[in-house]
DNA sequence: TAGTGGTCTAGACCACTTA
DNA sequence: AAGTGGTCTAGACCACTAG
């Protein structure tokens, strides 16, 4: 009896089997062997063909569900998905790199005990007046400033996470998550702004040059909002990429 | 013997088991009854205090594993991630909200057969003078324009697809999947720009108005460019939101 | 050496879709 | 009724880490 293919699993690889799997059909899906709309073949199939077990296909079909290359579809078999602009999603590790690189660094600004005014009382759920902590940091590359941030903390002494998140560190460590470990969730928001005077004059630019806001309000483990803020960076320092579909 | 938890999987629920242990750990979690950093149980531990089998407990950590929950390390444990600014995420789907909305409508300014300058040869990788097609498109919301998109694609009558692309409807389907069959990959980029004076005019808005830029770069199975253009879309009509950490 | 996660089996039973 | 994917079992063996 012929295969239908001469790609087999290599039971002696270092890749496990559902991983090979993984990668055989991605290759023919990519290769356009199985079109978008088409139908894979059953699981039952798939068993025979690689000689693995339902459970080993399961988990490879699972995956390329998972990375949106597939549809599964309970009684009707499992589809080739259409690219789908939707789903791109952006990520911030661009942002990430600029933190690990050796010739940048974080300096503060500002750092001055205060009390909330409407907005951030109303931002952080606390009474107007409360005491906040006011930060004001600037990232730089070398003599070059390429992010500005400024954030409104609790200011509660009992809570030790308001120290750390002073330390110059602890902005890459909200990054890499190497550092803090009171944060529960934070919720972000991406926009574009123009910068104004004061925020030009900080990062050697011109007023008026397009940038990205990114907001961000953080909660502690008692859903207590605990940080709002916002990184200001020029446009023409950072952009986000990805890949939809199926990449090489 | 006595249960450290009153917390037990329902067997006769419609939420599957594996999804329910996910649930209870996200939950444990999320009240700070495992905190960043710590190990939770082993996974025989699991099994026993759920009464799951092995595969069962592993499905559940590794969905968490997968949603940057948990991180398992070999011979370690499994540890409860800190949050991670990096790997914040944001997708398009705040984009095609406007299109399944019923009061937008995508319109056609300009389609027409021109000849690749030396900036589109290059992008899509054919030469300088193949014939392309130019596509301007508007899509609105009421009578508000929202968004603007430019695009070129190769023109090869032996390709249905440039037809297809044409289409009015093909716009949103680009966003849903739901029209388009032949692209394998796009590759996207989101940057920051102002608004020209042209755009201006088209979006019904000033020049220097703060934009996204949403370029866009698309792939046929043969790996060949086949469209290669952006979106613009003002600022203060859109925004992307995400949550990092453990959400409600 | 003991404990951990990582992989894999060879089925079972169920829910759903289509004819 | 036949075929599909969805869930789950009760182990097995392996690779890795730590004391």
């Amino acid at each position: 009896m012929r295969e239908k293919s001469l790609i087999a699993i290599d039971r002696n690889s270092y890749e496990p089997v559902y991983a090979q799997l993984v990668n055989i059909l991605r290759q023919q899906i990519g290769a356009g062997v199985f079109r978008p709309g088409d139908q894979l073949p059953s699981e039952a199939q798939l068993c025979q063909r690689y000689e693995v077990s339902p459970m080993t296909v399961r988990r490879a079909i699972n995956i390329l569900a998972d990375q949106d290359v597939v549809i599964t579809a309970q009684g009707r078999g499992t589809f080739v998905k259409p690219l789908e602009l939707a789903s791109a999603a952006f990520d911030l590790k661009e942002l990430q790199d600029l933190f690990s690189n050796a010739d940048t660094q974080v300096q503060i600004l500002e750092a001055r005990i205060g009390s909330a005014d409407e907005r951030v009382a109303r931002k952080l759920s606390i009474p107007e007046g409360s005491r906040t902590i006011y930060l004001r940091r600037q990232l730089s590359w070398g003599p070059q400033p390429i992010l500005y941030h400024r954030a409104h903390l609790i200011y509660d002494p009992s809570r030790p996470l308001v120290e750390s998140e002073m330390e110059v560190t602890s902005l890459q460590g909200l990054f890499d998550g190497q550092c803090q470990t009171g944060l529960k969730k934070g919720e972000l928001t991406i926009e574009v702004t123009v910068l104004t005077e004061k925020e030009a004059q900080f990062l050697q630019s011109s007023a008026g040059t397009p940038a990205f806001r990114i907001e961000h309000l953080f909660y502690d483990f008692d859903d207590q909002p605990i940080s709002w803020g916002w990184f200001i960076c020029p446009g023409h320092r950072l952009q986000f990429t990805t890949t939809v579909g199926i990449p090489d």
